[in-house]
DNA sequence: AATTTTTTGAAAAACGGTCTTCGTAAAGCC
DNA sequence: GGCTTTACGAAGACCGTTTTTCAAAAAATT
């Protein structure tokens, strides 16, 4: 038998109920004020045998707060924000919020993210991997109440972001290291950031070992913004490279996803990572702890705690009120794709 | 400078500033009745001028419904279920409708469920991963509204799910199929619905193929629920397989992350794949492609898709309102993993 | 017994919309 | 110039809470 239809019973259903008023009744469920022992007790019976819950949406309406954050992540397909994610939900989990999950679209994330924060009900906002500008800050705030940024800096507002050119300067060294000179590097669309960013990394490091950069060693995959850190765009990068110069002993990629598709490229090609050819891409995904991908770690998880914490502390108003900026510094990881001794760990 | 802080403005405040009335600003807003052109242009301006936003938690508790379904998910950490939030999340968007997502701890799948719907403001509920009980339904849809299910059967409910038996027999043929006959299986903990399912199908096509199943091919990786299909599992697992029986020369994983960890396992063991043991997996997440892993593909975009329509016609109650069941049948995708023939798509 | 304190009720405003009911004025039609 | 549409206002109920105010009843204290 299907369970009978019922309304949701109300405030009043319980008030009436338990022969007390409404008032009582919130001052109960919300342990505000003063109410007699027997009272609470008469009044949690009838909460529980009717299963009165709280509206939400009206506790939000009464409340100006919806005790929901958005979240905006660039897309669903890499893996590497998963980890963001736990790390932010685990914080959340402690203090009575969900989240709202936007995916940006690669091609318009502003608006895409503007549109969704228009529709939407939240209180504040944690974006990942999304350029900051000034007004499009304050836009956000606007829409989203105290916004977070995660992955890229903003001036006028709290940000974590990575230091993008000593994590691509740091895998560069590191195949320097192994005795490469011919060093290629994979990189992602024009417009990225991040893209030259990591460039300077690659470039200096290649420069403080004496090695004068080539532009044919740097190979853009995918030009569409929404594959651009993908597999297909390494596995298309890496097939250039070997175009533009077959002497290539070594690639930084700057993803493990786009390294991954190199990696395949390279076996199509017969050559063996890493042999023939050394191998180490970026952001230290899970999987490429499993096939041997040496990396460059990034800690999301931690950095999603942080974040999550710090727009917890915004919206509670615990704070000094001061703009928080940190800038993280990544680690290096080293496994067999890049030739080198591992270290015990694997 | 930040810009000033200001009130957010209402359908008051619109109505004073366009000398109108509020019910005709609501007619202009949501198309309802008749409006003028002329008054219709003059409330629109203003709104653009104002930057008014209808409240979305006023029109949620004012019309009854939030415009927002829940979705839970096993948790962040598989690749495996990314597809199936962005088919969600693509027929999502044109319905004006977002998400809350939750995912499910391992360990307490239904409590951590219950609690966060008990909390949530939805409309409706896209559950994956969740073995349901008859009780467990009602419970869900006294919560949570009109539900589907995905991966799991639900005789009272709105479900999809695969033929789990029919994917493990499909892929062990296509082990015998290579000639193998010492063939292993990687499962996961105990209490899974999957797990049963799998190993008949898997003891179904040995027997078929005349040849006697042996329970010391069967290993049971990670025993936590939560990591029952990772990496470790699969790792541990194809270890324990090689100690039980060397002789193994074939070797099936419940997952294409268990199908990794075991394909690090049989590297560090010196064996190659395919040459030394044959390897496919399940899921077929993206990077398998890029692996070279055979893997039993599920479509989850599709589904995610397909659950979403049915999801948001039972909520617009556009539907006969008869329970709707699919089973839906799993297909082999062979690589190179395997050691058969690719065909030319790769 | 007088006084203070605690507990509760009743009523209403507020949150920001939607929707309905009437009533009326302006525009369109023949 | 009478008749019908069409457009809109004014006012209020309603959604389910929270919160406040004021007063009264009950309990605890002296």
């Amino acid at each position: 038998m299907p369970p009978p239809f019922q309304q949701k019973p109300t405030i009043h259903d319980v008030a009436d109920r338990a022969g007390v008023s409404t008032a009582t009744v919130s001052r109960v469920v919300n342990e505000t004020g003063q109410t007699a022992d027997d009272t609470r007790e008469r009044v949690a019976e009838v909460i529980d045998e009717l299963g009165y819950r709280p509206s939400r949406t009206a506790k939000a309406l009464s409340q100006g707060t919806t005790r929901t954050i958005a979240v905006a992540v660039p897309t669903f397909t890499t893996p590497f924000h998963n980890e963001l994610l736990k790390g932010i939900r685990s914080r959340l989990k402690g203090a009575d919020t969900d989240f709202l999950l936007c995916d940006l679209e690669w091609e318009h994330p502003e608006a895409s993210l503007v549109d969704f924060l228009d529709r939407g009900a939240m209180d504040g906002l944690l974006a990942a991997g999304l350029p900051m500008t000034e007004s499009l800050g304050w836009e956000l705030q606007k829409l989203a109440g105290p916004t977070v940024l995660i992955g890229s800096r903003w001036a006028d507002g709290d940000s974590f972001y990575w230091d993008e050119t000593t994590g691509a300067r740091m895998a560069t060294e590191h195949l320097i290291d192994q005795g490469h000179s011919q060093i290629g590097m994979i990189t992602t669309h024009r417009d990225s950031p991040i893209r030259n960013a990591r460039i300077q990394g690659y470039e200096d490091a290649l420069r403080d070992a004496g090695i004068v950069p080539r532009p044919d060693r740097i190979a853009t995959g995918r030009t569409e913004k929404h594959a651009g850190f993908s597999e297909e765009s390494g596995y298309e990068a890496m097939k250039a490279l070997l175009r533009a110069g077959p002497d290539v002993t070594a690639v930084f990629a700057s993803s493990d996803v786009q390294a991954i598709g190199a990696w395949q490229a390279l076996r199509h090609e017969g050559r063996s990572v890493p042999d023939d050819v050394a191998l180490i891409g970026y952001d230290d995904i899970k999987i490429s702890r499993f096939i041997g991908l040496s990396s460059i770690a990034q800690n999301m998880h931690d950095i999603g705690e942080r974040a999550t914490d710090l727009l917890l502390r915004r919206l509670r108003r615990t704070d000094s009120g001061e703009v928080f900026s940190e800038l993280v510094t990544p680690e290096l990881v080293v496994r067999t794709s890049s030739g080198a001794p591992v270290p015990a760990k694997a």
